[in-house]
RNA sequence: UGGGUCGUCGCCAAGCGGUAAGGCACGGGGUUUUGAUCUCCGCAUACCAAGGUUCGAAUCCUUGCGACCCAGCCA
């Protein structure tokens, strides 16, 4: 059983900060960032750019600021910001320093007043529509704007009435001087700010211009002396940008990004806009519905913080466009899970079994290991009597080949207890089963009958002891590895995501389970309590199954 | 068609001129009071293709081919 996560491969990243490192080229030190927009939850592919950031930072002795890059106020929110910060710390991290883009404000005026004194930014009068074509085409040049040659001054006095709200929205912008025949058209003099008279949720209504991503990160960065900026692979052609605004200006450093590639998880989708679509039209109950791909959700679906940092490790560091199998994800829950969840039995849907030849009225406590490979995690008490409850699928009357559970006749062992035979099958008028008369062999507990073997091993739970519970079963929320692909990507929506069984049966120690513990319900998966689980109700939330190695054939 | 980036097993991914790591998946054997776990074994004469350089190439050069990203006053 391996108690270490996965050793961390030589990728990239660590290969450069290493030789970054070894030449001293930011004195021996290293600072990364983690920027997220507070515009919606934290996802999976998050998780592999807050284990990086982190990770490097941890690794090599250095920083990790967290900073939410709020330059938006139309998009941007509180709740979004405190679950972030509720989902960094979940993960495992613990950030340098808390910071936000809006922190800046004023100082990304003052390096823009500068900008504009050096002559390498102008106001522009230009419509979005206008500055669209003027901007050319990825083959064609663009054309400079009638405004690129406002005098300085002019710039600075139009500016300055940017900020004091002489404007209405969208009548001017501010825009670098780069040049507009470039091939990258991020360069072909980007807007860096525009008017909004847009209530922001830390700086109030303090400001109607807010600056641009492109302006903004590099000297956020900058102010924060980050040594390696790293960031996704669609902001490679921002690259030229970024530089060049912090080579026009004094800026504190200059800062190194860095591009990955994001994380791409087959069957599941992070566009935060479909995840709030998601949210907003009900498909599923919520942003920490267990199954969105969202940290709330993994966490509410009951996988582990260490489950997710394992993952991020295993699937690498590239700069390929990849798409990883959702198996590797499972693997790393069950892993985990595995190891450090507790054993119980639980009965999805019951079958009620008799035993003629135990006695009326007796309960025996058995002893039973919560961990068969962990034995220090000790016993727990279930108790045994004369009326059990089986999972359905546990008996057939006509065993598909090389079934190994109960059939009439046949002999199983109840996990923990005796080895049982089924004697009678009981059916109703419509010719379902509802009931098994069996008998008990009691010189087969704790041991091994004489002279036959029994093969299978199923769970149970005594019908009077046990607790009553809802237990929620999550399948993948989409049918198509790629649901973007769609046309619709509703459409895509597996409709058996979800099962609700209202009346399972678990052992009666679940009755006061822990909400933070992990379970593992034998031979059916891993559990967890939901928050849903109230005064004596409890609701259980399935995080993974169990592998099956089961080949009918 | 301009610019940027990337092509190593079904999916990830090491490799950095000296003769293809590892993980997931998959197939098979063993152990097992969970058809789980654990364990053992198997799984690329081959690195997008074709040329070239070299004693030697996945690694260097050339030419193709394929994929992804960029024309927000989003990030």
């Amino acid at each position: 059983m391996s108690t270490n996560e996965t050793l961390p491969s030589a990728n990239f990243i660590r290969q450069i900060v290493t030789h970054d490192l070894k030449e001293n080229k930011h004195n021996g030190r290293v600072a990364t960032r983690f920027p997220p927009e507070p515009n919606g939850y934290l996802h999976i592919g998050h998780a592999k750019s807050i284990c990086l950031n982190f990770g490097i930072a941890a690794e090599f002795g250095g920083t990790c600021n967290l900073r939410f890059d709020d330059t938006n106020p139309e998009k941007e929110n509180i709740e979004y910001m405190e679950s972030i910060e509720r989902d960094v710390r979940w993960l495992g991290f613990t950030w340098s320093g808390l910071y936000h883009a809006s922190d800046y404000f004023e100082q990304l005026y003052d390096y823009a007043v500068q900008l504009i004194q050096q002559g390498q930014a102008y106001v522009d009068t230009l419509s979005a529509d206008e500055i669209r074509a003027y901007r050319g085409t990825l083959t064609e040049p663009g054309k400079p704007s009638p405004d690129r040659n406002r005098p300085i001054a002019e710039n600075l006095d139009l500016f300055a009435r940017m900020r004091a709200g002489e404007f209405a929205d969208g009548q001017y912008v501010l825009r670098a001087k780069i040049d507009m025949a470039s091939p990258n058209i991020n360069m072909r003099d980007p807007a860096i700010y525009r008017i909004r008279r847009v209530h922001h949720h830390r700086t109030g209504d303090a400001w109607c211009i807010y600056p641009m991503y492109d302006y903004t990160h590099c000297i956020s960065d900058a102010l924060e002396d980050i040594t390696h900026s790293l960031c996704t692979l669609e902001f490679e052609d921002h690259r030229p940008l970024y530089d060049w605004v912090l080579d026009q200006l004094q800026t504190p450093s200059h800062p190194q990004q860095i591009e990955f590639a994001r994380l791409q998880l087959e069957y599941t989708i992070v566009s935060k806009r479909k995840l709030n679509q998601l949210v907003t039209e009900k498909h599923v109950h919520g942003w920490d519905d267990p199954r969105m791909p969202t940290l709330a959700g993994l966490r509410r679906a009951g996988v582990t913080p260490k489950a997710i940092r394992d993952f991020c490790e295993r699937i690498g560091l590239t700069k390929q466009n990849s798409w990883i199998e959702m198996g590797v994800l499972e693997y790393c829950i069950r892993e985990d899970l595995n190891e450090n969840a507790l054993r119980a039995m639980a009965v999805l849907q019951p079958l009620r079994i008799v035993l003629d030849n135990y006695p009326d009225g007796q309960t025996e406590l058995l002893d039973v290991s919560n961990h068969p490979q962990r034995p220090e995690l000790g016993k727990r008490s279930v108790p045994f009597s004369k009326v059990l409850l089986i999972e359905q699928d546990d008996f057939a009357e006509l065993p598909p080949p090389k079934y190994k559970r109960l059939v009439e006749g046949g002999e199983v062992r109840l996990r923990g207890a005796y080895v049982i035979k089924c004697t009678e099958v009981i059916k109703n008028a419509d010719g379902q089963i509802i009931e098994l008369r069996c008998s008990y062999d009691p010189d087969t507990l704790g041991k091994n009958p004489e002279g036959r073997k029994v093969k299978g091993v199923i769970q149970w739970v005594s019908e009077i002891h046990a607790a009553a519970a809802e237990i929620r079963l999550y399948d993948r929320l989409f049918s198509v590895p790629n649901p973007d692909n769609e046309a619709n990507f509703l459409d895509a929506i597996n409709k058996d995501s979800l099962t609700v069984l209202e009346d399972c049966r678990v052992e009666a120690s679940l009755a006061d389970a822990n909400p933070d513990s992990r379970y593992q319900f034998e031979r059916t998966g891993y559990f967890c309590l939901d928050k849903d689980s109230a005064n004596g109700k409890l609701v259980f939330n399935r995080t993974v199954t169990l592998r099956d190695g089961w080949v009918k054939d």
